[in-house]
DNA sequence: AACTTATATAAGTATATACTTATATTAAAT
DNA sequence: ATTTAATATAAGTATATACTTATATAAGTT
C-alpha cells in the first residue's frame, strides 16, 4: 500500500498523530480510538497491521504488550514528494539560507 | 475528500506533478496519463474534477480549452500535518539557523 | 449550418478496503 | 493448571471509488 493511501485514512493519521508524542502500546491507541471513533479493537488492529506493512511504524514486544513506534522513512518519502511545490509557498532563500540548506542536507545523509 | 485521499491515487500525484512544472490543458494532462496509465479521456477527466473539488487545482477556460494550475493550499495543509514529524529527521537547528526559520515565517505571514 | 474538436458528465460495474463478529495466540495472574 | 488479559487474525459484508461506455455541451472549422 502506497504510504499516501496509508495517510488517507483519519483513523491512522490519528494513531500517527499519537506516536508523533512517542511510543505507544497497542491498548492504549485501542483506548483512544474507542473514544474518538467507535470501532472495535479489531478494527484497529487491522490498522496497525497496516501501519507495520507500510513500514510506518515498528513494534517492540513486551512480554503481552506490543509497544508501538513510528519509523520515519515513508513520512520522510512523502515529505520529498512535496519538495516539488514548496516553491509555490517558501520565499526565495538569501544566499546565506542556501549556505545553511546545503550544509542541513550535508549532515542528514 | 480529505487531502490525503486525494493523494492516495497515483494518477492523481501524476497530474500534479505535472502541474508543479507549470500550467497544463486539459487535453496535455490527457495525452500524458493515457501514454503512462492505459485509461480513457473519461477517467483523466473525473480525476481532474476530484483534484478541482478538493482544491488541489484551479481552472482557466480558454475557448473549448481548460487550463489547469496547482493551488498550494491543500498541499501546504500535508506539509503542515508533516510538521509533527519532523523533528524525527530534521537536525536540530542552530541559533543561527532558528533565527533565519523565524524570519522566514514572518516574512510568509 | 453541419462537422469536428475539446472537455465534462451520467450511469453502470468491479474491486479494494474498512468495518463487523468470532476465534486464535501468547503472557500474566490466581 | 485454569482463568483472565492483551493482542492479532480469519471470514464475511457493505461501501466507496476508479474505472468503463455512452452521451452532452460548447467552441472551432469548413
Amino acid at each position: 500500500m502506497h504510504a499516501f493511501d496509508v495517510l488517507g485514512d483519519p483513523v491512522r493519521r490519528r494513531i500517527l498523530e499519537l506516536l508523533a508524542k512517542g511510543e505507544h502500546r497497542s491498548g492504549q491507541i485501542v483506548t483512544v480510538i474507542q473514544n474518538e471513533f467507535g470501532i472495535t479493537q479489531a478494527a484497529v488492529s487491522q490498522h496497525l497491521r497496516v501501519l507495520r506493512d507500510s513500514g510506518f511504524t515498528s513494534v517492540r514486544i513486551e512480554g503481552a504488550r506490543r509497544v508501538y513506534s513510528v519509523e520515519v522513512q515513508p513520512l520522510q518519502a512523502v515529505d520529498a514528494w512535496l519538495d516539488r511545490f514548496r516553491s509555490f509557498w517558501e520565499p526565495k532563500l538569501s544566499a546565506l539560507e542556501t549556505e545553511i540548506a546545503r550544509g542541513k542536507r550535508k549532515r542528514r545523509r
